[in-house]
DNA sequence: ACATTATATGACCCTTAGTTATTTTTTATT
DNA sequence: AATAAAAAATAACTAAGGGTCATATAATGT
């Protein structure tokens, strides 16, 4: 009997066409202005309805927020490189999440959004987000690290599921911080008093080599 | 005629009561679920009064967190000092930033609030903002950067503001991401996967060294 | 004493997230 | 094919809270 299989393929569809109505009007309008009579006319569904898919606005944001996750992680393994050291596919990846921050600025905004808050509570609270973890970038980069310490490139000193959640989080930072000051990374507007090529290889630099004078 | 003068004076302390009765009530209830009207209700005034000294619930937050920068600073101006080079007194404002963070973790959470949206609009909307920019605790960053390239204690091949705001970033990001975890920098929840305390050591590590092997 | 200005009030408006009673559509049963 | 049962969708409704405004009170100036 394929009928409930049919069922739940459907609902996976209905999901699917929510969540990219929800992108265009989030995007557009920015979350926090957008209502969800506007996700609802854009979906060309009732409001009512929207709920029956997600418990809230704010669960349906995070929705956006696992495919902002699922396309950084694609720009990831495009950069990982088999033939190169774990150093080097370190930077990489660092060049991957520049090239995904650049031309995803707002899937970039919803994952610094989610970075604040705790986000354990959407996951164990629906099914559907909890089968979806695997696509997990930064599970992607402990093996590069790890990669990289057995091949010799990278210290041994530290574990690798530190050293990775540490530049995880600092280059996350980083963006944020040029982000939120309008670096956009482009060339265009060089006119600030930071200039965002100077800043990035700054990141490396420090990454590489760490801030003491001595080589 | 000291009228004038008394009138601000006593204007600014309404300001500072009503942020008193606002910090009380957000850092209680959360800044989402809190509303105008308890804030209201704290500071024994109508709510339409508080629209008078703030434009809106926001900016009333924004007013919090300058004051988080001013505690800041405060931790940092302490953590300089002079008979010690650059590079010690960068770990010493890295430990002063962390000691600011597990004793005033709501203060925290509001820099990371606005640490992600463009903060221009609000002071520039301002008098009041506009004033108080003085305090920065980056600038005071800056000046011990410049201090150890001065000394030799710190690479000089990159320019000392761009380093500050890169450590800066790479700072916020990481005690984010721990604050976000949950990851309290307290020694009594050790049983998560990530030890706080080899997290932040891995992070001065990485600092100082760089995470290449060679040393 | 009176006029004028500054400050404060609270009832009111309006938007919008979320709910629920009802209807429509789909599937199962006879 | 007709009917019962279940699932999915609707749209009118509710509640809550941010922000406003006409009105009142207090302080200052003349």
């Amino acid at each position: 009997m394929g009928i409930s299989e049919r069922k739940e393929r459907e609902k996976q569809q209905r999901r699917t066409e929510i969540v990219n109505a929800a992108e265009k009007v989030f995007f557009t309008q920015g979350f926090k202005t957008a209502t969800m009579d506007q996700v609802a006319e854009e979906a060309e569904l009732s409001k009512g309805t929207l709920y029956l898919y997600f418990k809230s606005k704010e669960e349906l944001h995070f929705a956006i927020n696992m495919r902002a996750g699922d396309i950084m992680y694609e720009y990831f393994s495009k950069a990982i490189h088999t033939n190169q050291n774990g150093l080097e596919n370190t930077r990489n990846i660092g060049m991957a999440y520049i090239e995904f921050v650049k031309y995803n600025p707002k899937y970039f905004e919803s994952i610094m959004h989610f970075q604040i808050k705790n986000v354990d509570d959407f996951i164990s609270g629906s099914e559907y987000f909890k089968e979806h973890k695997k696509k997990n970038p930064l599970k992607l980069f402990i093996g590069v690290i790890e990669e990289g310490i057995k091949d010799g490139s990278i210290r041994s000193d530290i574990k690798p599921e530190i050293i990775s959640h540490t530049l995880w989080a600092m280059a996350t930072g980083v963006f944020q911080h040029m982000s939120s000051k309008k670096l956009h990374m482009m060339k265009h507007d060089t006119d600030k008093e930071i200039d965002p090529e100077e800043y990035l290889q700054s990141f490396f630099q420090i990454i590489r080599n760490g801030i003491s004078h001595e080589k």
